[in-house]
RNA sequence: GGCCCGUUCGUCUAUCGGCUAGGACGCCAGGUUUUCAUCCUGGUAAGAGGGGUUCGAUUCCCCUACGGGCUACCA
């Protein structure tokens, strides 16, 4: 059987980084076994909509990478790929379901529920909808057909609730979960849930088994969330007579500290992204924070599912090549930054340094300090192994177009000594004479002449480097000198030696 | 409260009854770089607790504790 799995957000607002960890799941699973990928919106309920929610998970997937091979954006013969466009499937099914005694009216109000529910809490109890009560509820099971009828033809408001169990059915259902192994479920415990709200659409229960059935998913990767209600799921299959998928629940992705799972106001705590991209103006993702997708995407692969043997660097498609089900962990994990943070200072070190080039060019750009005699490119390369997030390209780079404004005291005051101006001028003489002006040929120069005159070089370097840069960082001082160029570099030493020394 | 799932270094994880419990992030130390970062080397640090089963348990079973999830006419 083909393998057709399916990622199934709600559009209730972005993308969180656990559902883009399912995604990915899903997306791997389904290139291994030469398998579809399915996006699918469930926006059954229409007042948790929100508007732009589902562009942004297509943006979202996209830019990581895991692009579906069908959703609202193709033509797939499975569509449409919106549950709130599909109706008619679900009417059509669950009148099956209630013509076969599977499913039944029930006329309760919600109010009327809370109260009973409101009222066993007060005793200590739990209200459930279930085998033990149904028939002393208002529903098709303690009304008569013809009362039934009446009623709704009366237009009386009703629900469409799931005979989960009764009294002289099989007690204990077996499930098995790929990640989870079998499982053993005490049926008399669930309660009736509701498939069809009274507004006539289909709860997240009908819809996702439906949806899943018509769109032939053969393996449904879903997050531990969703792990209580699997029996329900299988119950439904079996009703319809369907077979059900192959189930893999996936767990959740916690704080990096304290209790409970990743939210996003963990974002804002503690300085990371929850999020791929932007959501509004003020929540950035991981992409304006400097990370590179295929960081993230090796990062969250990793967090929960481990490969065998001892390599971590993964791009996608290797991804693909040795992902697996079973190799999923059990226990949720706790979002790691830092860990986070190395893949992408890894995955920055190994690329193109013309991406880097890119950002800084923009950059330069931004704040005005455009500078045809500096060579974006060579600064690209001198600074990319000295980053860990795209944003610290400016931070890296802006002595290279911005002479320093002020000097480190620290720095001035440990390595800026008496001689050090006289030293200094007499770089500047060496420098300006010099013909040759690439970073090695300034480097034997000014070793020559510490040599020759029995000059410490760390009397030249540090203040050298003080004059450059302002502070002691950076690449290779004469890597700078020369990036710069000698009449820009003898005029910063001037400055400095003016405004330390004099 | 009820039900379900889980529990190996601070964190992510390997181990599928026989280990001096391996790797990675972080942290610490040393080396390279006459700076800083990178890089290299080394170090630190774990089997929640208690019962079983077994010649032998991190690994299998039970209990407890802790963590997580679900418990809506939300997904």
């Amino acid at each position: 059987m083909a393998v057709r799995v399916r990622f199934a957000p709600s559009p209730t607002g972005p993308l969180h980084i656990g559902g883009v960890r399912t995604a990915l799941y899903n997306y791997l699973f389904a290139k291994k076994h030469d398998g579809a990928f399915v996006l699918r919106i469930e926006d059954t309920d229409q007042n948790r909509s929100v508007k732009g929610a589902e562009a942004y998970i297509m943006n979202a997937l996209e830019w990581l990478g895991i692009t579906p091979d069908e959703g609202p954006s193709t033509n797939g013969r499975y569509g449409p790929y919106r549950q709130s466009e599909r109706k008619e499937f679900y009417v059509k099914h669950i009148n099956e379901l209630v013509r076969s005694g599977a499913a039944y009216v029930a006329f309760d109000t919600a109010a009327e529920l809370a109260h009973m529910r409101s009222r066993a809490e007060a005793k200590g109890e739990t209200f459930s909808y279930n085998w033990k009560n149904r028939s002393a509820l208002k529903n098709s099971f303690s009304q008569s057909p013809e009362e039934t009828q009446k009623l709704i033809e009366r237009g009386v408001p009703y629900v469409i609730r799931f005979k989960t169990f009764s009294e002289n059915d099989n007690r204990f259902l077996s499930l098995q979960d790929d990640v989870r192994g079998k499982l053993e479920i005490d049926l008399s415990l669930l309660d009736d849930k509701i498939l069809v709200k009274q507004d006539g659409m289909p709860t997240y229960h009908l819809a996702n088994v439906v949806d899943d059935y018509l769109m032939e998913i053969s393996h449904v990767i879903r997050g531990e969330e969703w792990l209580p209600s699997m029996a329900l799921h299988v119950l439904l299959y079996n009703a319809f007579g369907w077979k059900p998928p192959v189930f893999a629940h996936v767990p959740l992705i916690l704080k990096p500290t304290g209790k409970g799972k990743l939210s996003k106001r963990d974002g804002d705590k503690f300085g990371f992204p929850v999020f791929p991209l932007k959501w509004d103006k003020i929540t950035p993702g991981f992409k304006e924070n400097g990370y590179l997708p295929e960081s993230l995407v090796n990062y969250l692969a990793l967090l929960g599912w481990s490969p065998n043997g001892e390599k971590e660097i993964f791009n996608l498609d290797e991804l693909v090549e040795v992902f697996s089900l079973k190799s999923i962990t059990k226990s949720g994990g706790r979002f790691d930054p830092d860990r986070c943070k190395w893949f992408n200072q890894q995955y920055l070190q190994n690329a193109d340094s013309s991406i880097v080039a890119t950002v800084l060019e923009k950059e330069v750009k931004s704040k005005g300090f455009e500078d045809s005699a500096v060579d974006i490119n060579r600064v690209a390369q001198l600074i990319q192994n000295r980053l860990t997030l795209l944003t610290d390209v400016w931070n890296e780079a802006s002595f290279f177009f911005v002479e320093p404004l002020n000097y480190d005291e620290k720095a001035v005051r440990k390595q800026w000594k008496d001689e050090t101006a006289d030293i200094l001028t007499t770089v500047i003489g060496l420098l300006g004479g010099s013909k040759e002006t690439s970073a090695n040929a300034l480097r034997s120069l000014i070793k020559g002449y510490a040599n020759d005159n029995g000059i410490g070089l760390g009397k030249i370097m540090a203040p050298l480097r003080i004059a450059l840069v302002g502070s002691l960082r950076g690449p290779d001082v004469f890597e700078i000198c020369s990036t710069i160029g000698v009449n820009k570099s003898i005029l910063r030493i001037n400055n400095a030696i003016k405004h330390i020394s004099g």
